[in-house]
DNA sequence: CGCTATATTGATTGGTGTCAACGGGAGTGG
DNA sequence: CCACTCCCGTTGACACCAATCAATATAGCG
């Protein structure tokens, strides 16, 4: 979509998904981020975004043309505290990711990954401030996976196969159901995290002490 | 060192290095940043850290009570510019360790941290602006590893074995050699940054196109 | 109803983790 | 000054998880 080049403007995500992704020389991708409804994309003060964006669903996104979004930034101040605010939520979700990627096995990966996404769904609602609530859920949840399995396995770090292996793994166990291809079913959210390998499960995603 | 406590000062590396750390409840541990000279320590804006601070050398903080530093923060707004700055920075260096974490072998992952060290090394001077120059050697190069095989292996997520066999494979190549324990001497960085798996070698720490 | 992309499953290999033994330097105490 | 110990690093043997190669199945779509 767009590789490197000089961005025009700066958005935010209204809803679906995007990746952000970086390549190897050798053709190896890895995806370095997802953005997701109310993330941020672009960078205040800076020309160039350094890596990769691909839309893998459909995506509407508010833009806001470069110039007139900086010069806005200089008369609002408290919009620069407000981007200061998103980088560090960033900042923590790259951080979880690589305890993620460093130190986890494939099924437990993948059980993030798929605890992550059950998060996203359920959180529905938002507070007064932005900030996103936790709907808790003792029933069966259902999660859309925009992501295929080969978007998976990039972002875990894993290769298609084994992804594949690790859902069906779980789906064997009766952990998760699957209802198409990129339609999961998850009757008891414990027992998914339990498959995390981090008792808190969501990574801090759901009430991180930040 | 400090755990998730609430931090009563933000502050900012003068000399030394220090780690931060998360850890998985089986007791997994991960590096997850490494502070260095010029980097900043702290959230702005927020009461707690997140994660654990460990210095790991003589390290030398200038430090701010928080109150003093958020009003600062509310007369001064250039301030909050510069911080935002430096959490992109952050944010760069999170993803290019992504990266590295996802899609590179053993080897790589060793040379890229040695590339990275030799960059630091080779970082002498400053521009005005506060940006490091690097300065291209040709010649045989020094690197004082300040981290022990542990923390290596730590931060690179692999064990304390492997990354020890990695180093040893690096120095019967040639393309490096040791001096004690924690000194590694680059006869020729090329060969060095051929190993790391891209062919930009430093991921983007040289001349990242930001 | 095929065609293609995507996903699953199997067989095998290889890289890294694990367990274990050894080496060497620094500090300590006799 | 030497013996002892402890910590860190190195090296080896082996196991295991995930990657690779390969075949098949399924879904999506014209």
């Amino acid at each position: 979509m767009w590789a490197g080049d000089q961005l025009s403007f700066v958005a935010s995500v209204v809803r679906g998904v995007a990746r952000l992704s970086q390549t190897l020389p050798d053709g190896r991708t890895r995806v370095v981020g997802l953005l997701m409804s109310s993330d941020f994309l672009g960078r205040p003060g800076r020309e160039v975004l350094g890596c990769d964006v691909t839309a893998i669903s459909d995506l509407t996104l508010c833009c806001f043309r470069r110039e007139p979004f900086e010069s806005l930034r200089a008369e609002i101040p408290h919009l620069t505290d407000r981007l200061l605010d998103l980088a560090l939520d960033e900042m923590d979700a790259a951080r979880d990711w690589i305890l993620l990627l460093g130190r986890k096995t494939a099924r437990e990966k993948i059980a993030s990954l798929l605890a992550i996404c059950a998060w996203r769904a359920g959180t529905t609602s938002y507070s007064a401030q932005g900030k996103p609530v936790w709907q808790p859920t003792t029933g069966p949840l259902t999660i859309d996976l925009v992501l295929s399995r080969e978007m998976m396995a990039d972002y875990l770090g894993l290769t298609i196969e084994t992804t594949s292996r690790q859902i069906s793994a779980l789906k064997t166990l009766g952990v998760i159901a699957l209802e198409g291809n990129r339609r999961v079913i998850v009757p008891d959210l414990r027992r998914l995290l339990a498959e995390t390998g981090d008792d808190i499960g969501l990574m801090g995603h759901q009430q991180r002490q930040v």
